[in-house]
DNA sequence: TTGACATATTCCTATATGGGAATGTAATAT
DNA sequence: ATATTACATTCCCATATAGGAATATGTCAA
Protein backbone atom coordinates (compact mmCIF):
# COMPACT_ATOMS: atom_id res chain seq x y z
CA UNK A 1 0.00 0.00 0.00
CA UNK A 2 1.42 3.23 -0.84
CA UNK A 3 0.82 6.40 1.48
CA UNK A 4 -2.20 7.56 2.91
CA UNK A 5 -4.07 10.10 0.67
CA UNK A 6 -3.91 13.58 1.79
CA UNK A 7 -7.72 13.78 1.48
CA UNK A 8 -8.44 11.19 4.21
CA UNK A 9 -8.44 13.43 7.06
CA UNK A 10 -7.42 17.01 8.49
CA UNK A 11 -3.43 15.40 9.84
CA UNK A 12 -2.15 14.09 6.07
CA UNK A 13 -4.00 17.53 4.92
CA UNK A 14 -1.91 19.82 7.55
CA UNK A 15 1.24 17.61 6.74
CA UNK A 16 1.59 19.92 3.41
CA UNK A 17 3.81 23.31 4.78
CA UNK A 18 1.50 25.31 2.10
CA UNK A 19 -1.60 24.18 3.37
CA UNK A 20 -0.95 25.55 6.85
CA UNK A 21 0.00 28.66 5.50
CA UNK A 22 -3.02 29.19 3.89
CA UNK A 23 -4.44 28.03 6.79
CA UNK A 24 -2.93 30.96 8.70
CA UNK A 25 -3.78 33.36 6.41
CA UNK A 26 -7.28 32.09 6.09
CA UNK A 27 -7.62 32.43 9.85
CA UNK A 28 -8.81 35.96 10.08
CA UNK A 29 -10.34 37.05 7.31
CA UNK A 30 -11.88 34.95 3.76
CA UNK A 31 -9.78 35.70 1.11
CA UNK A 32 -10.37 35.22 -2.72
CA UNK A 33 -7.79 32.51 -4.41
CA UNK A 34 -6.24 35.58 -5.88
CA UNK A 35 -4.91 36.90 -3.01
CA UNK A 36 -3.95 33.67 -1.80
CA UNK A 37 -1.89 33.00 -4.50
CA UNK A 38 -0.32 36.31 -4.74
CA UNK A 39 1.06 35.49 -0.90
CA UNK A 40 2.24 32.18 -1.71
CA UNK A 41 4.07 32.70 -4.90
CA UNK A 42 2.74 29.68 -6.40
CA UNK A 43 0.97 28.90 -9.74
CA UNK A 44 -2.86 29.69 -9.71
CA UNK A 45 -4.00 25.97 -10.03
CA UNK A 46 -2.09 24.77 -7.22
CA UNK A 47 -3.39 26.66 -4.83
CA UNK A 48 -6.71 25.77 -6.01
CA UNK A 49 -6.12 22.00 -5.84
CA UNK A 50 -4.60 22.52 -2.15
CA UNK A 51 -7.63 24.44 -1.15
CA UNK A 52 -9.80 21.75 -2.76
CA UNK A 53 -7.94 19.21 -0.04
CA UNK A 54 -8.62 21.65 2.71
CA UNK A 55 -12.37 21.74 1.70
CA UNK A 56 -12.40 17.76 1.23
CA UNK A 57 -11.58 17.21 4.55
CA UNK A 58 -13.56 20.28 6.23
CA UNK A 59 -10.59 22.59 6.63
CA UNK A 60 -12.10 25.49 5.28
CA UNK A 61 -14.96 26.89 4.11
CA UNK A 62 -15.82 28.62 0.28
CA UNK A 63 -18.69 30.69 -0.84
CA UNK A 64 -18.91 32.33 -4.24
CA UNK A 65 -18.71 36.30 -4.40
CA UNK A 66 -19.48 36.90 -8.39
CA UNK A 67 -16.68 35.30 -10.16
CA UNK A 68 -14.76 34.46 -7.20
CA UNK A 69 -14.31 32.47 -4.39
CA UNK A 70 -14.46 33.35 -1.12
CA UNK A 71 -11.81 30.92 1.28
CA UNK A 72 -11.87 30.85 5.10
CA UNK A 73 -10.28 28.66 7.49
CA UNK A 74 -12.79 26.53 9.58
CA UNK A 75 -11.35 26.30 12.79
CA UNK A 76 -12.82 23.54 14.59
CA UNK A 77 -11.47 21.50 11.82
CA UNK A 78 -8.35 21.80 13.65
CA UNK A 79 -9.41 20.80 16.78
CA UNK A 80 -8.96 17.62 16.92
CA UNK A 81 -5.28 17.79 15.65
CA UNK A 82 -4.95 20.11 18.78
CA UNK A 83 -6.64 17.85 21.30
CA UNK A 84 -4.38 14.53 20.07
CA UNK A 85 -1.03 16.29 20.70
CA UNK A 86 -2.22 17.86 23.49
CA UNK A 87 -2.44 14.26 25.14
CA UNK A 88 1.15 14.57 25.33
CA UNK A 89 1.16 17.87 27.17
CA UNK A 90 1.57 16.49 30.40
CA UNK A 91 4.39 14.21 29.27
CA UNK A 92 6.36 17.02 28.12
CA UNK A 93 6.07 19.12 31.39
CA UNK A 94 7.01 16.88 33.24
CA UNK A 95 10.36 16.22 31.14
CA UNK A 96 10.70 19.81 31.50
CA UNK A 97 10.06 19.26 35.49
CA UNK A 98 12.62 17.29 35.48
CA UNK A 99 15.64 19.23 33.50
CA UNK A 100 14.58 22.35 35.59
CA UNK A 101 15.19 19.94 38.69
CA UNK A 102 18.60 18.97 37.57
CA UNK A 103 19.22 22.22 36.73
CA UNK A 104 18.80 23.70 39.98
CA UNK A 105 20.83 20.89 42.12
CA UNK A 106 23.38 21.77 39.37
CA UNK A 107 23.16 25.61 41.19
CA UNK A 108 23.21 24.06 44.50
CA UNK A 109 26.22 22.00 44.43
CA UNK A 110 28.00 25.28 42.62
CA UNK A 111 26.89 27.57 45.58
CA UNK A 112 28.04 25.42 48.40
CA UNK A 113 32.08 24.88 46.59
CA UNK A 114 31.78 28.78 47.02
CA UNK B 1 7.27 17.53 -7.03
CA UNK B 2 6.29 14.66 -5.18
CA UNK B 3 4.98 14.99 -1.83
CA UNK B 4 7.24 15.79 1.23
CA UNK B 5 9.09 12.89 3.05
CA UNK B 6 7.72 11.92 6.00
CA UNK B 7 11.10 12.25 7.62
CA UNK B 8 10.77 16.20 7.03
CA UNK B 9 9.17 16.88 10.07
CA UNK B 10 7.01 16.14 12.71
CA UNK B 11 3.97 16.93 10.92
CA UNK B 12 4.38 14.74 8.03
CA UNK B 13 5.50 11.74 10.75
CA UNK B 14 2.28 11.98 12.32
CA UNK B 15 -0.14 11.57 9.33
CA UNK B 16 0.46 8.16 9.53
CA UNK B 17 -2.14 6.90 12.05
CA UNK B 18 0.11 3.96 13.11
CA UNK B 19 2.62 6.00 13.92
CA UNK B 20 0.09 8.23 16.41
CA UNK B 21 -0.52 4.66 18.05
CA UNK B 22 2.43 3.67 18.52
CA UNK B 23 3.45 7.67 19.70
CA UNK B 24 0.43 6.81 22.36
CA UNK B 25 0.93 3.36 23.29
CA UNK B 26 4.82 4.52 23.73
CA UNK B 27 3.68 7.69 25.74
CA UNK B 28 3.58 6.13 29.16
CA UNK B 29 6.16 3.30 29.05
CA UNK B 30 9.41 2.35 26.84
CA UNK B 31 8.64 -0.84 24.91
CA UNK B 32 11.12 -2.99 23.30
CA UNK B 33 9.69 -3.35 19.20
CA UNK B 34 8.06 -6.87 20.00
CA UNK B 35 5.09 -5.37 22.11
CA UNK B 36 4.44 -2.86 19.36
CA UNK B 37 4.47 -5.27 16.80
CA UNK B 38 1.88 -7.40 18.79
CA UNK B 39 0.01 -4.42 19.74
CA UNK B 40 -0.56 -3.12 16.03
CA UNK B 41 -0.99 -6.45 14.76
CA UNK B 42 1.53 -5.71 11.57
CA UNK B 43 4.70 -7.21 10.40
CA UNK B 44 7.68 -6.36 12.35
CA UNK B 45 10.12 -4.63 9.20
CA UNK B 46 6.60 -2.23 9.32
CA UNK B 47 6.96 -1.37 12.50
CA UNK B 48 10.69 -0.85 12.56
CA UNK B 49 10.21 1.26 9.75
CA UNK B 50 7.68 3.65 11.40
CA UNK B 51 9.78 3.77 14.37
CA UNK B 52 12.63 4.58 12.11
CA UNK B 53 10.94 7.62 10.60
CA UNK B 54 9.82 8.39 14.07
CA UNK B 55 13.07 8.48 15.30
CA UNK B 56 14.64 10.56 12.60
CA UNK B 57 12.33 14.01 13.04
CA UNK B 58 12.81 13.38 17.11
CA UNK B 59 9.38 11.70 18.14
CA UNK B 60 10.78 9.04 19.78
CA UNK B 61 13.89 7.95 22.06
CA UNK B 62 15.73 5.13 22.04
CA UNK B 63 18.17 2.64 23.61
CA UNK B 64 19.42 -0.64 23.55
CA UNK B 65 18.99 -3.52 26.37
CA UNK B 66 20.65 -6.57 25.43
CA UNK B 67 18.88 -7.25 22.21
CA UNK B 68 16.30 -5.20 22.64
CA UNK B 69 15.31 -2.01 22.07
CA UNK B 70 13.79 -0.23 23.61
CA UNK B 71 11.46 3.15 22.29
CA UNK B 72 9.96 5.77 24.04
CA UNK B 73 7.85 8.82 22.83
CA UNK B 74 9.60 12.00 22.96
CA UNK B 75 6.71 14.10 24.17
CA UNK B 76 8.24 17.53 23.15
CA UNK B 77 8.74 16.74 19.45
CA UNK B 78 5.15 16.64 19.67
CA UNK B 79 5.31 20.11 21.16
CA UNK B 80 5.31 22.37 17.47
CA UNK B 81 2.58 20.27 16.23
CA UNK B 82 0.25 21.07 19.60
CA UNK B 83 1.32 24.32 19.26
CA UNK B 84 0.60 24.92 15.74
CA UNK B 85 -3.03 24.48 15.89
CA UNK B 86 -3.37 26.22 19.57
CA UNK B 87 -2.94 29.51 17.19
CA UNK B 88 -6.67 28.46 15.79
CA UNK B 89 -7.82 27.57 19.80
CA UNK B 90 -9.36 31.70 19.69
CA UNK B 91 -11.14 31.22 16.26
CA UNK B 92 -13.32 27.86 17.11
CA UNK B 93 -13.60 29.62 20.43
CA UNK B 94 -15.31 32.51 18.88
CA UNK B 95 -17.27 30.25 16.35
CA UNK B 96 -18.60 28.22 19.76
CA UNK B 97 -19.95 31.50 20.91
CA UNK B 98 -21.70 32.50 18.14
CA UNK B 99 -23.53 29.50 18.14
CA UNK B 100 -24.21 29.53 21.77
CA UNK B 101 -25.06 32.80 21.06
CA UNK B 102 -27.54 31.75 18.15
CA UNK B 103 -29.33 29.62 20.01
CA UNK B 104 -30.10 31.64 22.97
CA UNK B 105 -31.39 33.78 20.81
CA UNK B 106 -33.96 30.97 19.73
CA UNK B 107 -35.00 30.22 23.18
CA UNK B 108 -35.48 33.85 23.83
CA UNK B 109 -37.99 33.54 20.66
CA UNK B 110 -39.68 30.84 22.15
CA UNK B 111 -40.19 31.82 25.51
CA UNK B 112 -41.88 35.27 23.95
CA UNK B 113 -44.68 33.07 22.39
CA UNK B 114 -45.64 30.69 24.94
C1' DT C 1 -23.75 37.11 -27.85
C1' DT C 2 -18.95 37.83 -27.14
C1' DG C 3 -14.93 38.77 -24.47
C1' DA C 4 -12.55 39.02 -20.24
C1' DC C 5 -11.76 37.54 -15.66
C1' DA C 6 -11.46 34.22 -11.71
C1' DT C 7 -11.13 29.51 -10.65
C1' DA C 8 -11.23 24.56 -11.21
C1' DT C 9 -9.92 20.37 -13.46
C1' DT C 10 -7.21 17.33 -16.32
C1' DC C 11 -2.91 15.52 -18.08
C1' DC C 12 1.76 14.38 -17.31
C1' DT C 13 5.90 13.24 -14.61
C1' DA C 14 9.28 12.61 -10.91
C1' DT C 15 9.27 11.20 -6.36
C1' DA C 16 8.17 9.15 -1.88
C1' DT C 17 6.02 6.14 0.14
C1' DG C 18 4.01 1.62 3.11
C1' DG C 19 3.59 -3.17 3.25
C1' DG C 20 5.31 -7.92 2.42
C1' DA C 21 9.22 -10.98 1.58
C1' DA C 22 13.89 -11.88 1.99
C1' DT C 23 18.10 -10.82 4.01
C1' DG C 24 21.50 -8.62 7.13
C1' DT C 25 23.21 -7.64 11.87
C1' DA C 26 23.96 -7.37 16.86
C1' DA C 27 23.73 -9.71 21.31
C1' DT C 28 22.87 -13.79 24.15
C1' DA C 29 22.71 -18.68 25.16
C1' DT C 30 24.84 -23.20 24.96
C1' DA D 1 32.08 -21.36 17.67
C1' DT D 2 27.19 -21.88 16.57
C1' DA D 3 22.37 -21.48 17.01
C1' DT D 4 18.83 -18.44 18.39
C1' DT D 5 16.60 -14.24 19.37
C1' DA D 6 15.35 -9.41 18.40
C1' DC D 7 15.59 -6.00 15.21
C1' DA D 8 16.96 -3.28 11.05
C1' DT D 9 17.54 -2.86 6.18
C1' DT D 10 16.89 -3.84 1.34
C1' DC D 11 14.17 -5.07 -2.65
C1' DC D 12 9.96 -4.78 -5.13
C1' DC D 13 5.49 -2.84 -6.38
C1' DA D 14 1.11 -0.33 -6.36
C1' DT D 15 -0.39 4.09 -5.19
C1' DA D 16 -0.78 9.02 -4.20
C1' DT D 17 0.91 12.90 -4.66
C1' DA D 18 2.66 18.23 -5.93
C1' DG D 19 3.73 21.17 -9.45
C1' DG D 20 3.63 22.92 -14.26
C1' DA D 21 1.09 23.27 -18.61
C1' DA D 22 -3.00 23.19 -20.98
C1' DT D 23 -7.82 23.26 -20.90
C1' DA D 24 -12.54 23.63 -19.06
C1' DT D 25 -16.11 26.09 -16.40
C1' DG D 26 -18.66 29.81 -14.37
C1' DT D 27 -19.81 34.80 -13.95
C1' DC D 28 -19.93 39.48 -15.23
C1' DA D 29 -19.42 43.37 -18.64
C1' DA D 30 -20.36 45.60 -23.06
Amino acid sequence: MARAATTSDAFNAVAEPRRREILNYLALQERPVGEIVAMLGLEQPSVSKHLRVLRDVGLVHVRRDGRQMLYRTNAEGIRPLHEWAGQFERFWEHQLARIKERAEKKMEKKTDSI
